[in-house]
Order: structure tokens, then C-alpha cells, then sequence
DNA sequence: TCCCGGTTCTGAAACGTTTCATGGCAGAAT
DNA sequence: ATTCTGCCATGAAACGTTTCAGAACCGGGA
């Protein structure tokens, strides 16, 4: 097998063999060898064979940046997300691989952390990498970053946002969403809702927000009122609690479940009984929602398939070239209800 | 500002903007352009203003496959964890990623998700890239692929896992941790102790229950009872229920918080009290540990410090150049007790 | 006037691939 | 014999940068 070829052991070769030194060693010629790497059919079975052994004995590797350089395309594309840190994303972006991979794509992966500086270093290098397209769950509404991007050709596929008409996008309808949270808290008796949010220039906790305070004016029932959180992580759910008490709430709806479970946290460590005197909804029904001390009811979106279908608009747009019209995908959440908002379930 | 240059907006540019494009535009030659970009002071202040106006009026982005493959320097590295999916690893690579920013360096992230295939293609990929570093938590323990990397050059270190003198390693003492868990239940007075693990082929794993079976073995009580799962994810915690159950365990030590928690689920839901009928601890200490039903006991590693820690040898070892003598750094792990050990605290 | 050192800038070579027009060769058809 | 047709292999050009030896210029000292 690959053993490091002629010298000693663990030798430590200068420049790493390239493509005319396994041409030299087989008796061929480059554009043989760059042949049987990239249309092996068209190359007599005993030379391939031959070629073969000499990449196999050299230990050689093809270098992509020279290949990318000559041949334009780099088989690779960027996924940018909010938070990695967050489950509803790593199934994201599993689902979304496994897609590209089909398509013989490597997906490059980034987390913003919601920073519209990281984002934009992240996008600088992805467009030097010349990769073939960027999925992107985009921090802040604007995007003329994104604009510039795909105006220099770079395909850009919206993820969890709209894509407006300049891009093709896949989302979960968040409005739908909170609504479906708040329709579930109004049936369960509650009156007093408060909703805990990132700051509303985040579209995700703007349009759960809209469709929250829609369902409960249609009910008739109070408008609710919020709790402001500087990032949707665990520790500013706890640290909220004191002000989500404050309000003296019956319910409380959060923008995602990791804010919840810190809340949560709080909550209980306050001496309020969870859902007896809150009840609390959560959204995207992350794993960990199950577990929790008192089960999160929560908002689930189908991350996995939101990934896949984004990658495959990506590769539908490569391959309808010119003309070619945005899609906008949109799926629907799904309420699962537990124990934390009194609809115990199985 | 940028704005796409002369032709309409919108306008899709057949091929971008190149240096010898710029240098047109600039009235300098290319070799000027180069300096700008890459030793701006080498340049005078009229001619370096002229060519970042013909940059930004063109919309130059550097291509970065042949910056790559003439200067010979990626200014890249790349890290494969276990699973995206665990906070624990998540945290890690920000911690990383920090590190290696200070050094100018951009980090491409993989999860093998424990499959030696997955993590083959992906070393290879990063092989392609002329990564200059690749900063690994390895599945299995060969390291074959590892160490050929090494000799065609590309710097190895080793992420939670022994570099055994051919790599850099950064880690904690797994053995250490188990031993820290497997006392301290025996402290609170537990003699039936049940580990749930993964297959020992998984080094953490292995002398995670090495310690524990240590511990328990200097204090007289009966040795620890296995159940194996066939991944550390909360859906096989959950399943393993019924197997856990049959044993009869008085306390259960998991492999990690992820398992714990899905078993704590499967405990819960089939009437055992936890801590009363049977302690649970677990491993990671991930945030979502301390909002679990019963809030989890769990031995904490110092994951971002890990990471930071790791690139930073990486660094190390580029600076050393030929004469580098590799390091072990071995960090303590620490117990963190919780509700479902009984060792309630703040 | 000539030469010198320093500062800017130039232009061509090189990096490792892919691609493509070309050519040789073997066998089939004429 | 000759021509045609396919199949394989060749070798040079091209991809967009960086690097480097040296040209051009300028002011100052001998």
C-alpha cells in the first residue's frame, strides 16, 4: 500500500510530488496522467494501471488550488449560520452536506455568531475561495453584501430568510409559527404572555413575534408584552428570568429553546411552578427540549430538510445557467406540546 | 463605495476582475498591484490610493488557488472533531478558532461524526488544500492516515488524544475524570454502578471506564457493570434504557452528557427516581447538563481552552520549523455535582 | 560632470494543474 | 496498396497570482 515511497521512513519530502514527477515515473506524459485522474475512461486500461502505481508509490495528492486555477471550478460551497452552537443548525447543515455531497460538492462551514463583522470576513474569504455557491442564514435584513456577491457571480441561496426575489430561498414560516404557539397558550387558559426575544432586527424573532400577537389579538386577549435578551443563548435566558418575572406572566413564549432551558433554569431556581404558574413554549424543538426538567413544549421546524432542499435549489440554479427564477421554499412548523405548557403528551 | 463598477447594476460579469485587470485600470504594472496587496508599504502613497481606487471601482477580489499555489502558503488549517453536534465540541473549536485567528489563520471545520470513512475523505480533502495544519480528534486509534500526513508535511496535532511522540496532543485526562465520577458515587454511597458507554474502541471511552473501574476497585465494592451503545447520542441514552434498567444500578455513570440526558429520559419516563433509586452522572458538563430534568452531575472539561490551546501548538510548531520537539499538554478534568448525583448545590 | 545610494516600479518566470489541437498507430474498408 | 476511422497519447498553452532581478529616476556629494 502507500508507504511514503523510496526513502526512509518518515522522511520529510521538500516539495510534495506533483503531477509530472508521477508522469516521469510511469513513462507518460502529463496530460496522460491528468487524464486517468479526471476521465479515466478515456486512457488504455494498462497505462491507467501503470499511472496508478506510480501515484500510489510517490504518495501523490492532487493540489486543488492549481487544479481549481486551471480547470475554474472548485467543487465547493459555503454555508454560513447563525450559531453553530445551536442543534436546530448542526442538523441544518448535516442535512444540507449530505445533499452537496450527492452532487460531489464539499460544503465549507461557518458561524457567523449572529456578528455582521464575522459574517462579512466569512463571505471575503468564501468569494477568494471562488467557491460555487454560498447558503447563508444571514444576520440582519439588508444583505447588499449578498447582492455584490451574486452580481460577481457567486450563487447565493438564502437560508431561513426570504430571498426577495434576488435570491432563491428555503424558510420555515415563522409567523406561522408563533402564531401556532400562541393559539396553543390561549386554548391552554393562559392570558398574560410575554415573549422573549432577540432584538426584532433578528427577522426569526420579528415575524414569531408578529404571529404571536396576531393569534392572541384574535382571541381578544391582551397583547403580550416582551423581554428583550442580547443573544439567544442559555445564559441570557437565565439572566432574564428576573425580568420575565417582573411581568408577572402566566405564559412565556421564547425565540428559541436554548433561551428557554436557560430560562427555565431561572425559573425554577425562582420557586415558580413550571407550567402551573408559567407555562413555557420554546422553538425548534432541539433534542435537549425533551430532556428538560420540565419538558419544553416547543415549535418545531424540519432542519435536516431545510438543508437538503437548500442545497438542491443551489444546484438547481447552477444548472438552469441564465435563465433561471428563484424559488422561495417555505415549510411549516409544527407544534409539539409536553409538559411545560400543561399538554402533557406521550 | 463598492459598487460593481461601471456597467448597470445587476450586470453579471462573465469572468471577475483579475490584478492584471486592475493594473490596466491603475496605469502600473502587475507586479505594483501584487505590492499594494501584499507589502502596501513598499509602494508610494499616490500609486498604493490609485490601485485600491481601481480595486474597489472593479470590484477585485483576490483569487485565492493562485495566490495559494505561487506563494506556496494557505494560510489555513483544518479541524475535524467527533460531532458537530455536541456542544463540548463546538465550544472547543470556537476556542480554536480564536486562537488561530490571532495568528491570521482561517480554520475549516469537519465532523467526522465517528466514521473512519467520512474522516478519510475529509483528511484528504484537506490534503488537496495544502492545508497548513490539521487539528484532529481521531476516530479509532491507528492513525495510519495521520501519520502519513505528517511525513508529506502537513503538522498534526493531535485533539484529545495522545500524540504518542509523532504529533503535538492537547487533552484531559480521561482516566482521571472516570476515577472523579466513580469515587465520588461511591462516596455517596453507591455500590451498584453501571457504565454506559460506547464501544472501548473509542479511547475516551475506554479510559473513562479504566478510571471509573479504578476508583471503584480501591474503595472494595463490586466492579462496574457495561451497557454499550452503539453511538454517544440521545436517542441511543433514550434506548438504552430497558438494558440499564435490567441491571439494577443503584447509580449510572454515561460516557457523556449527551447519553445521560437521553437516558435520564428513558429513567424518568419508566418510574425510577433519580438520584433516589439511581444517581446519574455524566460527562462534558454542556450547559444544556444543567437544565435536564433532574440536573446533571457531570465531570467538565475545559473545552474552549482546549482548542485554544491546540492551535496554539499548531503555531508553535510551524515556528520551531525543522527541530521541534513535540508536546503533550494534559489538562484536569473536574467534577461538577448536581441534583442527580444527590449532591445538590447552588 | 560623474557616480552613488535609495526609492519605486517593471516585466517575466514560476507555481501545478487542465485542456485541446495534433499526431501516431492499428485495423477496417475500399 | 491506400484511405479512412477510432482510439490513445502527447506537449504546449493557459489559469491568476507572487517574486525577484533589474530599470528608471532623483537628489546629493565629489
Amino acid at each position: 500500500m502507500v508507504n511514503g515511497g523510496s526513502g526512509p521512513p518518515g522522511e520529510r519530502r521538500s516539495r510534495p510530488a506533483g503531477i509530472k514527477a508521477v508522469a516521469a515515473r510511469a513513462g507518460v506524459s502529463v496530460g496522460t496522467v491528468s487524464n486517468v485522474l479526471n476521465r479515466p475512461t478515456q486512457v488504455s486500461e494498462s497505462t491507467r494501471a501503470r499511472v496508478l502505481a506510480a501515484i500510489d508509490e510517490l504518495g501523490f495528492v492532487r493540489h486543488s488550488s492549481a487544479s481549481q486555477l486551471r480547470a475554474g471550478r472548485s467543487h465547493t460551497v459555503g454555508l454560513v449560520v447563525l450559531d453553530i452552537g445551536n442543534p436546530f443548525f448542526t442538523d441544518l447543515a448535516r442535512g444540507l452536506e449530505a445533499e452537496a455531497a450527492e452532487h460531489a460538492l464539499s460544503v465549507l462551514l461557518f458561524s457567523s455568531d449572529g456578528s455582521a463583522e464575522r459574517q462579512r470576513r466569512q463571505l471575503r474569504f468564501l468569494e477568494e475561495q471562488r467557491v460555487e455557491g454560498v447558503l447563508i442564514t444571514p444576520v440582519g435584513d439588508e444583505g447588499s453584501d449578498l447582492v455584490r456577491l451574486q452580481d460577481r457571480g457567486t450563487r447565493v441561496v438564502m437560508v431561513d430568510a426570504v430571498g426577495a426575489g434576488r435570491h432563491c430561498s428555503v424558510r420555515v414560516d415563522d409567523n406561522l409559527g408563533g402564531s401556532l404557539a400562541g393559539s396553543h397558550l390561549i386554548h391552554a387558559g393562559r392570558r398574560r404572555i410575554t415573549y422573549v426575544t432577540a432584538s426584532y432586527a433578528v427577522r426569526q424573532c420579528r415575524d414569531r413575534g408578529t404571529g404571536l400577537t396576531a393569534a392572541i389579538a384574535s382571541s381578544g386577549a391582551r397583547a403580550p408584552r416582551q423581554v428583550e435578551v442580547p443573544t439567544l443563548t442559555g445564559s441570557a435566558g437565565y439572566e432574564a428570568t428576573a425580568r420575565v418575572l417582573a411581568q408577572r406572566p402566566d405564559a412565556v413564549f421564547c425565540a428559541n429553546d436554548i433561551v428557554a432551558l436557560g430560562l427555565l433554569r431561572g425559573l425554577l431556581e425562582a420557586g415558580a411552578r413550571v407550567p402551573d404558574d408559567i407555562a413555557l413554549v420554546g422553538y425548534d424543538d432541539i433534542e435537549f427540549a425533551a430532556t428538560a426538567a420540565v419538558p419544553l413544549s416547543s415549535v418545531r421546524q424540519p432542519a435536516g430538510q431545510l438543508g437538503r432542499t437548500a442545497a438542491a435549489l443551489l444546484v438547481g440554479e447552477f444548472a438552469d445557467g441564465g435563465s433561471h427564477v428563484h424559488e422561495d421554499v417555505v415549510f411549516s412548523p409544527e407544534l409539539v406540546t409536553r409538559a411545560s405548557s400543561g399538554g402533557v403528551m406521550a
